[in-house]
DNA sequence: GGCATTACTGACCACTGGGTCATTTGCGGA
DNA sequence: TCCGCAAATGACCCAGTGGTCAGTAATGCC
């Protein structure tokens, strides 16, 4: 997902495009850290991605961890505000809308960029604590509230039976995350039968396992 | 988790013990490791742990991959070596050993070693298929087995209902999963309570979320 | 066209850290 | 006690990389 996007088309012409050059080192970065994550990121590789030269960077940013964050900013927002489509809007039994709800985060975190992000943050996170609250607050919080309002009113509705499970929204959309950390892990080894995941996930929230 | 731990309490005088020396390594390295990750890991770091000079690690090591190795090798039947007390032969509802489970399963991966080993391996696990696999081999693998049987006596026994997620035991656990990277990624911004996340993931799988 | 401004360059610096090896030193045997 | 070997040392090497800066050239103004 990097190769040369977002440079001048021809000439090997030096271009000075003060305002243009921040948001392309930044599309570099990501392509960069998503790769590589931070340690591995390569200063000059970045500068070739964006092609400039390295020196360049530092004209717009004072250090690679500037960089980063930067970068990770720009992505956290870009790769959250696409998912923001008004779910809780959306008329449907409970069923329907948790369906609807699981099957975009598996989409987005199982197979698009939000899975690099995760793994990026997780691997790396400790040294960011800033991001680290932003990205809690982007995903956990906002998902999580989210998904109480569903399950609050399922209850209203009376879709959903109460129990400690609807205060700990975490553990329903567990699965999901279950599914990226496998994914990230053994996806060359051991890969998940996605079809049938899903459906086991959603069959546990359904009905549980054990018989009542 | 580091500091002092295994050198000799006296002298500074040097010692010669061939065969000694290699599991003196191991065990710096181990901590070392689970601290830094492999790329973040020191080798003089690693030799002032072990009480020796960098030179020393390499009469045993021919690099710091195959310390690394050796290391994770060491570590991963070291962790899973504990957790084999066999829990397939307890005798019990099935709601009481899935609970013993579960429990089992917090207690390393939430709190122990088990942890630090699987944030090294997520993190970094691409550089080492082979360490991958091993591990897949000693957990989900083996974890899953467990778990079916479990589950499949449930069934045999009118204590579990039939159904995709028994097929797929993972989304049973995912739950424990998704605590421990959540552990990772935000104990020290948003941690979660421990006792009311056990309760909910039991809670899940006891009735699920939705009415029949 | 000439000039001032400044975006841009890339050779260079400084430092880190994995890996080497000539030298030193502990130790067992004669 | 002395010798020879192998264990251990740590100064050194060098590749990789974040960061610098004197010089270059694009651009806009007169």
């Amino acid at each position: 997902m990097t190769k040369e996007a977002g440079k001048t088309p021809e000439s090997t012409k030096v271009r000075r495009r003060k305002d243009a050059r921040p948001a392309e080192i930044i599309a570099a970065g990501i392509s960069e850290f998503e790769e590589y994550g931070f340690r591995g990121a390569n200063l000059a590789r970045i500068a070739k991605k964006a092609g400039i030269a390295k020196g360049t960077i530092y004209l717009y940013f004072p250090s690679k961890e500037a960089l980063f964050l930067a970068a990770i900013e720009t992505h956290i927002s870009s790769v959250m505000g696409e998912s923001e489509a008004g779910l809780a809007e959306v008329e449907g039994t409970t069923q329907e809308l948790l369906t609807q709800l699981l099957r975009n985060l598996y989409a987005r975190f199982v197979h698009g960029e939000a899975q690099a992000l995760f793994h990026i943050l997780l691997s790396e996170g400790d040294r960011m604590p800033g991001v680290i609250s932003d990205y809690h607050a982007m995903t956990v919080q906002r998902g999580g509230t989210l998904l109480k309002n569903i399950l609050a009113r399922g209850v209203e509705r009376g879709e959903v039976t109460p129990g400690p499970a609807l205060e700990t929204p975490h553990v329903v959309i567990a699965p999901a995350v279950y599914f990226a950390v496998h994914t990230i892990m053994f996806k060359n080894t051991q890969p998940l039968d996605y079809d049938k995941y899903f459906e086991a996930h959603l069959d546990l929230l359904v009905r549980g396992v054990l018989a009542r």
